[in-house]
DNA sequence: GCCTATTTAATTGTGTACAATTAAATTTGG
DNA sequence: CCAAATTTAATTGTACACAATTAAATAGGC
């Protein structure tokens, strides 16, 4: 038989003796949470023919393209070895090219086609009807995307 | 030239025409944040010889073992097909071990080795060494981690 | 100019993830 | 009891994800 040294009053922290509990990690939080968002994205992009992780690329397409798979790299937080297939899939779909930039034959340009470009149009719906199966009001999920982005950031400026 | 239609005074709410930008998705903020995140661990885990996702694994065990694949699947948001794998290179690593349950052939019991359960204290120093990267109060950790594990319960019961 | 260092993608190998299927064991309805 | 439905892991096939390496192109120092 065991005595409970403290009856934590705050259990927001944990205590000492579980601080390997799974439900006090902020990573296996962020984990799960990502995971579920990531799944519940699957049957809204199926339409269109894309996984979730070609969905983040053609959102940045979207935003600017051509970009460099450096660029693309940066944006999305990947390296090319993740890119190179995933890029080459979405070409194989019609969505991009892939094409060596003449002033600088190390870098690809990935470009939108016409079929690519007018994707975004279908896009368009998938954010409002996540938000909805989210069922958070939208003031709360811009200050959680806000939390995220700034833990984000630093832990991107502290490279060790 | 575009004529700015609402100089937008709540930032965090993002214009109609920028739906669809990177910066403006939870679900990127949260797969990036999750990424990077997961990336940080990896220099700690690596003198235990754990990937990630089986220090979560191993997290869940040493929580309760032994545990059925199906119990530490609905623990971790994890199916047979990710888990099966990984637990045999836990066992390959001696840290588990798989058994058939006799009571019911179908399960299999997954149980920690000597050397799994000391590897307990080996991990209790890495939850503060993250922390500590992080660089954030506990306070806003535990606030995070507590919104984040609203969002996937909301979602988890929310399965359509 | 030339040699070296750096930059950029691609490739290779290992390890998740997950849908769909399979196979064996158990439960349940009649 | 017994056939059908369900449960549980494993398997198969596709798609990330990343470290480490490779190869080609460019930039910089001398």
């Amino acid at each position: 038989m065991t005595i409970k040294t403290a009856p934590s009053k705050t259990p927001a922290a944990p205590a000492a003796g579980d601080l390997l509990a799974l439900d006090n990690q902020l990573c296996f939080a962020l984990y799960a949470a990502s995971g579920l968002v990531t799944r519940a994205y699957r049957p809204l992009l199926e339409p269109l023919g894309l996984t979730y992780p070609q969905y983040l690329a053609m959102l940045a397409l979207w935003e600017q393209a051509p970009r460099t798979v450096k660029a693309l790299g940066q944006a999305l937080d990947l390296d090319s070895g993740t890119l190179t297939p995933l890029l080459k899939r979405l070409e194989a779909a019609g969505y991009v090219t892939r094409t060596r930039d003449a002033d600088d034959e190390r870098r690809v340009q990935v470009a939108l086609t016409p079929a690519g470009a007018a994707l975004k149009a279908k896009a368009a719906e998938i954010p409002a009807a996540l938000a909805c199966r989210l069922d958070i009001p939208a003031q709360d999920i811009a200050a959680l995307r806000a939390t995220l982005q700034a833990l984000a950031r630093r832990m991107r400026s502290e490279q060790t």
